[in-house]
DNA sequence: TCAGTTATGGACTGATTAGTACATAATCAA
DNA sequence: TTGATTATGTACTAATCAGTCCATAACTGA
């Protein structure tokens, strides 16, 4: 039919996302888009619309890319503790050795966002809310397993949960302390035990 | 000796710093700070220097109110586990009731100071210590009033509380509903019950 | 009243911004 | 090979950005 394009999508969209989660939407120009993408105005502009288009299907593709994540996590066949425990370990790990304080896109995102972008604030509520209704699941089978107390509020658990990840993230981002961090998940750890 | 200023630079400050906190720091131009403040650029610049100065005074003005804030909340005879009630049963009215989601203005900028930005970083990790440390002295007078178990690890409850706060801001600036943070707080409360 | 000094307001600068226009390149169907 | 179609690269635009410059205003001490 016409001319086929020279470049993937998905890897142009991945290095958009890691870009905007890097540098955030305002810090994040269409030249380094540009640079990071290896494409042309032209076709970034063809292939995704505007730059705020780009931002929003960044966000989605992390959204996905951390329900996955999450998802992978507590699929184990082991107790939920150790599984949560497993979890927050990676999740230091990362913060720590990974490349260097980038946080959370999503908490990213939710603070920038305090300008007046619905969309933005749309999907950091519908990420969360999908991460708080992973979290609510495991705890539903770890409940039914035993493995949690009767009294156990797995709704309240849930939400409490997916609040410390964000902060965890985000004291980890200003202060990338091992040590501190595993403070702060042995804590969280703990409020499963009752 | 010469003329004399047409503005109170503590309120200029003050106005400043609720225009970085809600709008962050790349999103804030100088003319909307002109505009927020009163004055012109001349008088700007000559009394706080460039944007980037003015901005780290903000944050340092944004510090000292949070420590006083926290400090205060802990002053009282109530023992601990009240005073950590009250303060984050006041916290989530902010987020509900207060100023549409503007969130914690050092959260924001940790999440935003991605960028190279070693100055604004400090701040971040310093005003973090403070707000752990003033934990850290309240859990440890708690704990002398035997109001904590003898094994309550002081040092990590502060910085999970540090930690717990951020989140519950973060996620109250994406969501605020009441019954999702009294849920969070809720759980928060139930750590040092142990 | 006047000289000295600092504050103010507005015009200006050069750089950077997101987004567009358009000529050219590369492909396929015929 | 040609015509239709889509992709690409570059040059451009108009707006906005942070920061500077300077004439003028407002004050104090003499």
């Amino acid at each position: 039919m016409a001319r086929p394009r020279e470049f993937d999508p998905d890897t142009a969209l991945k290095r958009a996302m890691e870009l905007f989660w890097a540098k955030g939407y305002e810090a994040t120009s269409l030249d380094d888009l540009c640079a990071a993408t290896g494409l042309g105005r032209s076709s970034l502009y063809a292939a995704f619309g505007d730059k705020h288009a780009l931002y929003l299907r960044s966000l989605d593709h992390y959204e996905e890319r951390s329900i996955a994540r999450v998802t992978e996590a507590f699929a184990s066949p082991l107790p939920m503790r150790d599984a949560l425990a497993a979890f927050l370990e990676k999740f230091i790990d990362d913060i720590v050795a990974g490349p260097g304080r980038r946080g959370c896109f999503i908490g990213n995102c939710a603070a920038e966002l305090a300008r007046e972008d619905r969309a933005a604030a749309g999907r950091v509520k519908r990420s969360l809310a999908r991460i708080e209704a992973t979290f609510r699941d495991t705890l539903g089978r770890a409940k039914k397993r035993g493995e949690l107390a009767d009294a156990a509020d797995i709704d309240a658990l849930a939400r409490f949960l997916t609040a410390s990840v964000q902060g965890l993230r985000l004291v980890g981002k200003a202060n990338p302390d091992r040590a501190t961090l595993k403070d702060i998940a042995g804590v969280i750890l703990r409020c499963l035990d009752r």
